[in-house]
Order: structure tokens, then sequence, then C-alpha cells
RNA sequence: CUCCCGUUCGUCUAGCUCGGUCCAGGACACUGGGUUUUCAUCCCAGCAACAGGGGUUCAAAUCCCCUACGGGAGGCCA
């Protein structure tokens, strides 16, 4: 059994397409469950879009993704090179055999390749055995001199060893003309997988690059967890059989095959694709959720670049079950950091509409005024003991309570917040509170 | 227009290879209820599908055929 060797080959368009990225994915998933190679070759043949900062997002994404690759650009390897603008030289010695056995002609200044025009067999890995006849020639180097895909695509696998094409299913139909291309130069045919194509979220098609959703690099910016898109990417067109979602990417990894591949378009779904990346965040230790927030916070301007590291896990503790993405925190957890927060009136107008609020805070900050342990269990027995003297429900302490500690209604449990905020700022911004209100 | 591929809840899917265990299971979303100081979580419940028609068979989501619908390809784009 002869090592499997599968490619992905992009064109740096300047964007990372979440359709190819889940090309990308499927390659390099067959090939680590098949301890193969995994291979990137940029199709770069575009001299337009090729630019250094297209193939940098192309990296970026793929780096991102964690779907290393074991030949190709900054890695190397046996053979090389890996990017079509460097293989001018094989594709010319690779025109010249063909025209040995008289299989390309030249015509209005272009070369065509002759096809057999018998029926070609494709035994797909996800479709089965699919047949299909090439009817008409076609170009295989254009009038400027430059190989078209077709053939650039044949030459590479052959030379580059692929055993496995795992790829798009728009790419079904021109299979047969590989095919035929392949047998001309008397290589073996490799194992196809014609994978199912990503179906825009609403609308008929499939998804491309101006929809919304459609970039890898967005997710990324988001701050999406890279492990929760890529688990969300592998459940499109494929399932472990198992009822099971939320796995592994090793687990993932074991189970995949080729075989196992559904036939038919998923549509996209960014609702799912939040929820796995909430599951994923909430399983997270805090430390790694901490590191991955300050850079989020501090560019909002929210944290300080010195910010106490213990104060900060203290705040995520208590809002990471509350928010559902890491993009929300900064507009959800503001006022921990400073004391610069306006009053949101809505809320203000609800909590002031019965009862008698201000008076319910004059209570509070005397009783909290006094204690030494300011923490979550002794604030909890504080107003506890409050609502029983004055035969109040505690509602009536918490939310105006929280209104003025932090200017809104909503928010992480109560008692957690006063001590994170620690004394001294709750009992300073109630003082502020009552001074700006009683008018 | 021609060719190729597909069709299970709104969405992703399990089941289809080897027909009975499926009046079709899970998840997201949605709706309702419970827990809760808010919001969120969590828990419980509900809604909701075998595209249609014909066969084959004692029996079909599962096998065959037709139709419809969806998708893709048919470039000197990739």
């Amino acid at each position: 059994m002869s090592q499997v060797r599968v490619r992905f080959a992009p064109s740096p368009t300047g964007f990372f397409h979440i359709g190819s990225a889940r090309t990308a994915l499927f390659n390099w998933l067959y090939a680590r469950h098949a301890e193969g190679v995994f291979i990137l070759r940029i199709e770069d043949t575009d001299k337009e879009r090729n630019t250094e900062e297209a193939k940098q997002i192309l990296f970026q994404g793929m780096k991102w993704l964690g779907l290393n690759w074991d030949e190709g650009p900054e890695v190397g390897g046996d053979n090389g090179p890996y990017y079509q603008s460097e293989r001018t030289e094989i594709y010319r010695s690779h025109l010249e055999q063909l025209q040995k056995i008289d299989r390309a002609y030249e015509k209005d200044g272009a070369i065509y390749f002759k096809i057999t025009g018998e029926p070609q067999v494709i035994e797909d890995a996800v479709r089965g055995r699919v047949e299909r006849t090439e009817e008409k020639d076609f170009v295989i180097f254009r009038s400027d001199g430059s190989p078209v895909f077709h053939f650039v695509n044949v030459v590479d696998d052959i030379t580059m060893g692929i055993t496995h094409v795992i790829r798009g299913e728009d790419h079904l139909s021109n299979t047969s003309k590989h095919t035929e291309l392949i047998k001309a130069f008397r290589a073996e045919l490799p194992q196809y997988a014609h994978i199912p194509l990503l179906l825009k979220q609403q609308g008929p098609g499939k998804m491309s690059k101006r929809d919304q959703g459609s970039l890898i690099e967005e997710y990324e910016r988001r701050y999406f967890l890279a492990d929760a898109v890529r688990n969300y990417l592998c459940l499109l067109g494929w399932s472990p059989k198992d009822d099971r979602e939320i796995l592994p990417i090793d687990e993932i990894i074991q189970l995949f095959d080729l075989t196992g591949i559904n036939k038919n378009n998923a549509r996209f779904d960014e609702k799912k694709l939040s929820f796995i990346n909430t599951d994923y965040l909430r399983a997270l230790p805090l430390e790694t959720f901490s590191w991955l927030c300050r850079p989020v916070l501090n560019e909002s301007k929210i944290i300080p670049e010195d910010v106490d590291e213990d104060f900060l896990q203290d705040v995520l503790r208590i809002c990471r079950e509350k928010v559902r993405s890491i993009e929300e925190l900064p507009g959800y957890c503001a006022y921990f950091f400073t004391d610069e927060y306006s009053i949101n009136e809505k809320a203000k107008q609800k909590i002031f509409k019965k009862g008698d609020p201000l008076a319910r805070l004059n209570e509070i900050l005397s009783s909290i005024e006094t204690l030494d342990d300011f923490s979550e269990e002794i604030l909890e027995k504080t107003v506890g003991s409050l609502t029983v003297t004055q035969n109040v429900s505690s509602g009536e302490y918490i939310h105006p309570t929280r209104l003025a500690v932090s200017g809104t209604n909503v928010g992480p449990g109560f008692y957690a917040m006063l001590q994170v905020l620690g004394k001294e700022k709750v009992l300073c911004r109630i003082k502020k509170f009552l001074a700006e209100t009683e008018t």
C-alpha cells in the first residue's frame, strides 16, 4: 500500500473562502487519518491577483485553522516547486510529450488536446461510479503561451504523486477531461472524491465570496475560536454517525473517511457555528480565555496594557458564562475597568417605575459600608437580612444597585459582581448615583 | 439547450450498503414551562421531515423506473 498523498491547490485571490477552507480541511483530515502527506500547491498563474498579500491571507487562514502542510511554500519538499508560476518548464516538457504522441495540435494560436471520445469512468469515493464522455477537444495552452487549469492541474498531480484528489463537486463534470489527459500521459488515475458544495445561507446557489459570513478571515477577526470553526466545517458534509457534533479534532481524524462523506450540498448556518463557538469558549481554561480576551479588550480601549491579571480573570470568570462570543465582551464588562459608564435610561425608568429605589439604595449603602468581608456570601447574607427587616423582596435592592454600579440592568451574578468590583468602587458608585439622582 | 450530481424536520444530519427493530433518532433555530436578582446558562416539554407518482415485495426512508425540484459543468476562468 503506497502512501496517501493529497493536495490543496488554491489560487491566491486575496481572501480565504469558507468553501475552500472546507476543501482544504477535508484533504488535511484524510491525510492525517491515513498518515499520509498533505501538500499545499499554489495555483498562481493569474498574475493580476497573485500578490504577496493574497498569499499571506491564504497561509494565515490555513495556519489559523491548524491545517499544517507537509510539502509546499515555506516548508519545501521533494516535489517542488509548489508555485505553478515556477513550473513552466515542467508544463513545456509535458506538452512535448503530448505532441510526440500526436495528442496536441495548434489552432488559432492556441494548443488543443485531442480527446478520444471514449466514455470516461470515474470511480468516485463519494459518488460511486460516474460516467461521462468528453465531446470536444479543449484548449491546454492559450495563444499567449500560458497553460490552462485542466492541464496544469493534471500535470502537477501526476508529477507530485497525488494519490487522492479531494475537491468540490463543481469539478466533477470536468473530471473526464482530466482522466483523458492522465491516460494520455500513461499515468495512473488517482482516487477521486468529489465533496458536496456549500450553499449560501439564504437564497439559491453556492456560497460565494460576496456572501455574508463566507470568509475565514472574518471569523478570525471576530475572535471566533479556530477549533470551533474547524469543528463546524467538519460537520458540513460529514458526521461521526453517532449523534455527536462537538468532538476533538484527534477523534475526527480517527473517524474521518472518504466513504463517510455526504453526497448532497450543505447549507451554511452561522447560528450553528455560533452555538459551537460558544460551547468551545466555555470549555476553555480561564487562563486561556483571559489570554484570548486581553488583546480584544485592549484594542477596544477597555483595559490598559498592564491590567492586573487576577482582576481581569475575576471579571472574565463571572462574565464568560453570560456572553456568547468574545466580540460581545467589551460591551458587556467595560464598567469593571472604568468609572466613566453611562446610566441606561430605559433600564432606569423601568426600575424607578415602582417601589422606592432610592430608599433601598440608602439602606443597602449603610449596610455594606460597615462590612469588613466584602465576599459574595456575606453580601448575600447582608441583603437577605435587609429584606427581612424592611419586608421587601431582594430584587428591590438588587436592581437599583446593579444600575448604580454598572449603569445597566443586565450583567453577571449580582453578588459576584459586587465582590469583584470591590467595596470601595461599589460604595463610591452608589453615592455618586444617589447624588446625581436625588434632585 | 446538453451532460453530470443530488433530494429525510426551516437548517446540519442519523438511518439507506445487508428492506421489517423507524407511525423515522440527534443537534441548531423556534415556541412553551421550570430554576434564577437581571441577562445568559441549565433542565423539561413542544413544533417539525422520508419531494411526488408508479412498480418489486408479505413488508420500502431503505431496491427499480418516471416526473418535479435543487445544484454543478459545458471558457483561450480556476
